[in-house]
DNA sequence: AACTATTTATAAGA
DNA sequence: TTCTTATAAATAGTT
């Protein structure tokens, strides 16, 4: 088809091969587009010219991968990408077999049976005294928590306390000059205090600390004094 | 090309569309190999038709797997795969995060320092509780093995006292007939067991181990006795 | 890149 | 399927 046959041979001239690769390459993709179409095929079509320039035609709505993938199935091929794929078996039976021997080490140290009959006597004089050792260590731990929570508690009771003996001498007072309550409950401005709310308290509070008497502080035994905040808190 | 021109969309008749599918694939299977020749190409051409049955064409001299390995290269297409890769990627991550649990779990039972900060209180009692009858399990078959080692001890020591016994009846027997082990010396089957080597060493090793005197065990200070196998071997 | 004479591919029919 | 053949399509060589 042309102004002339040709020969099915390697044409030298490299000008000519290159037009004739461009006229023709077009001419097959058009032709695999067509098959495409017409037949409903799936075709993949990949090409490197002799300076390794690539083409490739896919059918409409598939890509490269879909049909190697379906070519490998196909052929059974699983050589073409065995290599990779045997590195990452590899990897994973290596780390099943760490997962093993960590869940062994785990059931002898739990003292599981079946897994103990495999140690020797010496082994088990070994870990044995790995586990005392280890117990040891879990014990301060557990202590340290225990006593670290026991302070913190120590001294919250010991600010309520205070915070009580405190409030014991409010009262005192109270009963002793019943006016002076009288007085703030009747006083407007305490009444508007006392719509207040959260602020209301940490006031009246404020004002009863003010009042304490030096005779009361004994039985705070020396600590210090709880902070107006932590009454807020409270 | 053809008694009328086409127009490119489905053939719906399905014996037309497979005797088109059968003509032009032979024409785009000549086309490629013309192709591969006159243009010195790399073609790789994989067709499904649309009841699935494959063919393909591949330039001379190549593989699919060559085609499509520098087609990944090329594109540095790393999608093709990845779909299988990244599972076998999530797979390893699954199993590191395993080992890095079955790890910690054994750092809390070694008793490791920065491991221990992250239990609660009442983790760290559980732990030790079952540390503690671990190391009960380990201490009742580490106690299993060494008394078992000791049974077996005993029962030797005992057929031992025994064989003694009667080998110390043997001897007095023979100092009070000395002619029956002259002449068992002066024997020529003896003589010739003497010419056979180490199975001569062996008879000659048992006859004097049936010798040992009583007051001579002392010299063992209770060890086990010696096997004559032993002996064969040192 | 366009042209066009010619070869090649193939649609339809057998 | 395969063959035939009229015709469409592709393209070699030229411009």
């Amino acid at each position: 088809m042309g102004r002339g046959k040709i020969e099915i041979k390697l044409i030298e001239n490299p000008t000519n091969r290159q037009v004739t690769y461009s006229k023709r390459r077009n001419g097959i993709f058009k032709k695999a587009h067509e098959l495409s179409v017409l037949c409903d095929a799936k075709v993949s079509l990949i090409m490197f010219s002799k300076n390794n320039k690539m083409h490739e035609y896919i059918s409409p709505g598939l890509t490269t991968k879909k049909i190697v993938d379906q070519y490998q199935k196909t052929l059974g091929d699983i050589d073409l990408w065995r290599s990779h794929y045997e590195k990452m078996l590899e990897n994973l039976k290596k780390l099943k077999d760490i997962n093993n021997k960590l869940r062994r080490q785990i059931r002898h140290r739990i003292g599981e049976g079946l897994d103990l009959d495999e140690l020797s006597f010496q082994q088990l004089r070994t870990l044995e005294e790995d586990m005392v050792a280890s117990i040891g260590k879990i014990r301060e731990r557990k202590f340290h928590v225990i006593k670290t929570r026991t302070d913190t508690c120590r001294k919250k009771v010991k600010s309520l306390e205070q915070m009580n003996g405190n409030l014991l001498l409010e009262l005192e007072k109270c009963v002793i000059h019943p006016q002076f309550l009288l007085h703030d409950e009747g006083d407007e401005e305490s009444a508007v205090a006392l719509a207040n709310g959260a602020s209301t308290l940490y006031a009246f509070c404020q004002h009863h600390t003010h009042l304490n008497l030096p005779s009361h502080q004994h039985q705070h035994h020396g600590e210090e004094p709880f902070k107006t905040d932590d009454l807020r808190l409270a």
